[in-house]
DNA sequence: GACCGAAGCGAACAGTGTTCGTTACGTACA
DNA sequence: TGTACGTAACGAACACTGTTCGCTTCGGTC
């Protein structure tokens, strides 16, 4: 009528709406901008359109971060393992690689604890997991309560980190943040926290140590 | 003007305002009708009030649900210790105690994975946390790494599983879905998913493992 | 009896996820 | 060549959300 009829993808090679194309699109923005900037209509904008056209591909803003997440774990299975080592060490990278392409994302992370993995890669993950703990002379009950375990711990772990690069400027600050707020705590009410301050807040690779007491304690813990 | 001036609280007994009082009610909410109802509006008309209201004791949505986590985490301290057992069953104990308690009000482990704790009750939960451990004979440094993996497992563990509490009427549905659709996956792309289907959805206390292979593993891995 | 700080609150702002009904398109077929 | 059709795309709207501003009203103090 009173616009003129042009093609809606008149612009130069607009690329064509697609699954993929969203979730690419929502992980863009979850790195560039956060969490909070991660909404439809963002996610909408960025591709040129309205937030209606999103939900052809995408059931819902839940669905839509379930498919990021599994995309951000699209690597994790093929990372190469350390050439002529046995299967401890191959587990240990494993679980470093998926916490650390979990926490690269903020708030991704907390999806993964929120619901069994359905993913295709996050499948493939937990496969590599099992066979590894396999060849490591698990029986299969251990074997399938230690992959949830180390599932669960990895998710947790890249929550906890990712929440910490984000929401403080840097990690640093918050827990001299948090230092400060210890170091004010009366000692008759909290006598080992504040007596243990200084352990507590010393620096040191704690994610190594962590995954080391999960396989050390799966080790020496049969299920059942 | 055109109301008569009657008093703002002129019905009988209403209870004043308190930051206390807004923290309860917003538990009542979270246990009665879940997360997605717990709106500073619901909140503010369960207590016959505007939203406004709530801001003067509750700085905001999230130190809302930081203050119901810490009072939801009240009992846990006071929680009585099996008589006459060693450092090793009161930790266990204070663990599964940490871990119901969370996990009784959906959402709220979410919380604890995101701040480093500094709510009374937390402190308490880990000042008991490390008392323990020290009592276990571990040094300090060990015990600290220590304290920090077994609250991030409590949350964590609290966190999935009132996932699974809430999201499907109960966890036997959620789970058999899964079950179902592990079923489903080609043998050739998951070998060891799909062939040990049967031991990962097998029943069982995996809490009271998890917590066993968490405590093992600590106390055969010094930190540093 | 006048005053005053603060608690309480009505209304509004700037957004949110999601759905409805309609439009415009590429394709398949006559 | 012309037309019908399934569906991707979309504009507008709905029913909300957290939060803030500035006004009103209260209880307690000089």
């Amino acid at each position: 009528m009173s616009t003129p009829p042009v093609s809606r993808r008149a612009r130069p090679a607009k690329a064509p709406l697609s699954r993929e194309v969203i979730v690419r699109t929502g992980l863009d923005i979850l790195d560039r901008d956060g969490l909070d900037a991660l909404t439809m209509r963002r996610v909408a904008k960025e591709l040129d359109t309205g937030p209606a056209s999103l939900y052809v591909y995408v059931a819902n803003r839940d669905d839509l971060m379930a498919a990021m997440l599994d995309q951000a774990l699209a690597p994790v299975p093929h990372t190469a393992p350390p050439a002529g080592t046995g299967w401890r060490e191959r587990l240990h990278a494993l679980m470093r690689a998926a916490i650390e392409a979990m926490s690269r994302h903020e708030g991704l992370a907390q999806v993964a604890l929120g619901a069994i993995p359905t993913g295709d890669n996050a499948l493939l993950v937990i496969d590599r997991m099992l066979a590894l703990l396999k060849e490591g002379g698990l029986d299969d009950t251990t074997a399938a309560w230690a992959v949830d375990l180390l599932y669960l711990h990895a998710a947790a772990a890249a929550a906890e980190q990712s929440a910490y690069d984000t929401k403080a400027q840097d990690e640093q600050t918050a827990v001299a943040a948090a230092d400060a707020h210890f170091a004010a705590l009366p000692p008759d009410r909290y006598p080992m926290v504040t007596a243990l301050r200084g352990p507590l807040f010393a620096p040191g690779d704690r994610d190594t140590w962590g995954i080391d007491v999960l396989i050390n304690g799966i080790l020496r813990t049969p299920a059942g």
